[in-house]
Order: structure tokens, then sequence, then C-alpha cells
DNA sequence: GTGGTATTGTTAATTAATTAACATTGGTGT
DNA sequence: ACACCAATGTTAATTAATTAACAATACCAC
């Protein structure tokens, strides 16, 4: 199904939000309601999920179980993605964090890292392989999308690899931008940039 | 000076680029360049920058060095500003990590945490208060921007509370969104939509 | 010097994204 | 049963963002 990028990051936000939705028995929720949560506007989310066909019970709103199914058919793949983090310092452990004893397509099955005190050993949650074995492993895992958080310098040359080794989707969180060959998909986000926008418009707003 | 937010992303960018020319002693470089190391087109680098006002000495490119003070001169404010962290877990850590040593207009001041391990230490080179002191530490260090690393439960809390003790802007990393008053600058990032993005674009390349 | 060329600044056109408008629908209260 | 209402799905309009087009400019080679 082809979608807007922007459609797809708000469908994994509906999906989240759905989800605390669950934990608070709320079983039906409104376009409005769930937009509120967001900030963004209700038609908007009537016209997401416009695009992937969903529709609701009319008048009880969105059928909170019901549309979490949809709108997994529609981002998830059909089987299980592997991912593996490559660089499990400071922001890998974060992210690595946030995967354990998450059920999901997605599945964080390794790390690398160049740190002896490292490597053959299980962080937050996932075994740590020495980045010489990044070859195999990826093969043998089957690893399909890699998150890059080593410092700087080495992010151009673990990102050849990856792709080298069947990477087919890299999220960088590195502060270099990187290039790859178009088949791979390529997300990129730099806290700085995150930090300074909101510096400029505090300014902004005082003066 | 009004600029749309995409602007100010990009002139972030821009900048950090540009130092990295500084470093390899390159001091003119031409849009396209700058461009392609940002992938994106040079018309887009060229409207930017007229937003802002900067003329190049033609034919010769941008002179780097002085593109990143026009830029500064844009996006800093004019005296520094102090930034804190919320939380000093992994996240915590690694956005403060960033900041160590590094010299601008924004200055992490302080972080907060709960956790005794934690508090009165200093950690990736800041002090770590005690929460409970959130409100005497952010009105005597002029706290403007707090970035909020704490778990989920918390965020809406740690939210109110440093907007009742004077910031004016808020990073919000929590997978929860938040709400605040208008006149606070509120920018939000979610790493698991850019995750499932990426999860999402494989998949449809794989088909 | 002059012609050719590469690069810029800027306006206009295009494309993408969001929002408004509104007919449709099914439930609710009387 | 029927009129009303709240909420949806969808088309059309608007706004935002990007890209194309191109005249103007200064350098370089000759
Ligand atoms: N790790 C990720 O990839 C990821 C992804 C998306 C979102 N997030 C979010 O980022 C946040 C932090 O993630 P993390 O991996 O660093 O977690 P963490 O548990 O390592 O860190 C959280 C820190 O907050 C502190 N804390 C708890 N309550 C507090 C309070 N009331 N005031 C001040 N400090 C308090 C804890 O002591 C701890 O040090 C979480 O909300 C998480 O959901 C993380
Ligand atoms: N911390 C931030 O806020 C922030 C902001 C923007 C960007 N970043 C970027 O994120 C990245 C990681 O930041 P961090 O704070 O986690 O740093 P960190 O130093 O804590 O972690 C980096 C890890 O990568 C490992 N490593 C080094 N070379 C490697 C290699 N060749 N192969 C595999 N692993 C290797 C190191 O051993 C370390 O464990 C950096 O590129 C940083 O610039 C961080």
């Amino acid at each position: 199904m082809k979608l807007p990028g922007k459609t797809v990051e708000r469908l994994s936000e509906y999906r989240r939000t759905l989800m605390g939705c669950l934990g608070e028995k709320k079983n039906f929720i409104f376009s409005h309601d769930l937009a509120a949560r967001l900030h963004i506007t209700a038609v908007q989310v009537r016209r997401d999920l416009m695009l992937i066909g969903y529709s609701s019970v009319q008048r009880k709103g969105y059928d909170v179980k019901e549309l979490i199914e949809k709108i997994g058919t529609v981002i998830d793949s059909d089987d299980s993605m592997n991912v593996a983090i490559i660089g499990i310092g400071n922001l890998g452990r974060a992210v690595a964090g946030y995967f354990k004893g998450k059920r999901s397509k997605l599945n964080l099955v390794a790390s690398f890292d160049t740190d002896p005190q490292k490597i053959n050993k299980v962080i937050s949650g996932v075994k740590c392989y020495p980045h010489n074995d990044m070859e195999k492993i990826m093969k043998d895992l089957n690893i399909r999308i890699a998150i890059i958080t080593v410092p700087p310098d080495y992010a151009k040359d673990i990102a050849e690899e990856a792709v080298r080794f069947g990477v087919k989707g890299i999220l960088n969180f590195t502060t270099i931008p990187l290039n790859v060959p178009s088949w791979v998909f390529l997300e990129e986000y730099d806290m700085i940039t995150s930090i300074e926008k909101v510096a400029f418009f505090v300014k902004e707003n005082m003066i």
C-alpha cells in the first residue's frame, strides 16, 4: 500500500495512543478525541484512516482494538523483521530498552560494539556481538534494519558495512548524514536540530 | 525574524555541516555541495539563505565562517539560554553527553532525577539535582528549556511543574504527548515512530 | 578585453499536506 | 415512528513546502 511518509508516522502514533486507550479500558474513540491526544485535527485522523480504508461503527467512534489491528495489517510486515543496534552506548541502550519485553513484529535480535567490556554480554536485554562478527551475525540472523548509534566518525563505514551485509533500512541517530544506495531506506534524526529549534522559538516568543 | 519551522531545522543542520567543513579546511562551499551533504536540493539551500538574507561572494560559493556566524545571529539567542534535562537515565545521559565540552549559546546547567544513586552527583558532565529541588534550582539558574526523558508515566506531571517553574520550551522524548500552555513551545520526538516508519518502507520496498 | 560558464538570488509554478465543507449515516429521545 | 443530532467519509479548497526557471553576476580562459 502506497502511503505518504507523514501518514505512516501518524499511523504509528495512532496505534500507540490506541494501545494506551486499551489500558484505560476505553474501547471506542472518536476522531476528535484521538486527534486531541496527538495535537492534530480530527479531519487529519479521518483522512489518514480513509487512506488505509478503515471504517468505524458509526456514531460510536472507532473500535480501538479493531483499529489497532487494521493499522497493524497496513504498517507491519507479515512476518517479523529483525533489527540490530550498532553501538550500544548511552543512546543505543536507551533504544534497546524500548524493545525490552515488547511484543511486536520488530525484533531486536542483536547489538554490535567494539568495546571489550561490552561484547558477548547481554546489555539492555540484547546480546552484544563484536563488531568484527557483523557480517556473519547479520547474515545468519537475517537482520533487515540497523539502528546506528556509534560515534559520528565511524558512522559512514558502519553504514556501508550494514548495507553490504544485507540491511534494507537504516535509522541514523548520528550527527552526520549518511549516503546509502537507493534500495535502502534511510531515516535520520539529529536531536541537536530539535534542541536548537526549541531554542529558536523560545527566543522568538520572548521578543 | 519569522521563519518556518522547517527552515529553522535546516539552518541548524547547515551550521553543523559547515562546522564540519571548517574541520576539513574547506573555507568556501557551493550551494549544491552543502545540499548534497544533507540530501536536499541546492535550490532549497539558496532559498533558506535568502530568507535569512545571506549573500555569497559570487562564484566562490558561501564563505563558511561567515555563514556560520550569520546563521548564529538568526537562530541563536543574544545571550545564552539555560537548559535542563529531567530524568538522567540512558536517554538523558546520551543527550547530556552531547553538550559536554561544546561551546554554544545553549548551556546545559542541570539535570534532575529521583534516583538516590544519581542525585548530587555529576553525570555526563552535568550536576544531577533531586527532583524535589526543581522549583528552586530552575528559578535560581533561570532555566528556559527542559528536555524530558523520564519514564512516560511521570512525563505529564514533570511538564506541568517545569512550566510552573518558568520553562518556556520543552523537548519531549517521552512516548506520550504532552499538553502545554500556548506560550510554551513544545517539540516532541518519539523514536518508535521513526523505527516503525523505517520498517514500513523496508517492507514496501521488498514487495 | 571578450565570450563562455558556473553559480547565485528570486519569482513563478508545481507538488504535497492540511483544512474546510458538506452530504451521509445510524443512533437517541420523544 | 420521526425528527434531530453527532460523527463520519470524502471531495474540494486552501495553505505550506518544494522545485523549476531564468536573469544577473563575476570569474576564467584565451
Ligand atoms: N529508550 C528509547 O528508545 C525510547 C524511545 C522512545 C521513548 N523513550 C522514552 O524516553 C524516556 C527515558 O528513557 P530511558 O531509556 O532513558 O529510561 P531510564 O529508565 O533509563 O531513565 C529514566 C530516568 O528518569 C528518572 N526518573 C523517574 N522518575 C522521575 C521523576 N519524577 N523526576 C525526575 N526523574 C525521574 C529515573 O530515575 C531514571 O534515571 C522514557 O519516557 C521512554 O519511554 C525512550
Ligand atoms: N547523545 C546525544 O544526544 C546525541 C545527539 C545527537 C547525536 N548523537 C549521536 O549518537 C551517537 C551515540 O551517542 P552516545 O551518547 O550513545 O555515545 P557513546 O559513546 O555512549 O556510545 C557509542 C558506542 O559505540 C561504540 N562503538 C565505537 N566504535 C564502534 C564501531 N566501529 N562499531 C561498533 N560500535 C562502536 C562505543 O564502544 C560505544 O559503546 C553518536 O554518534 C552521537 O553523536 C548523540
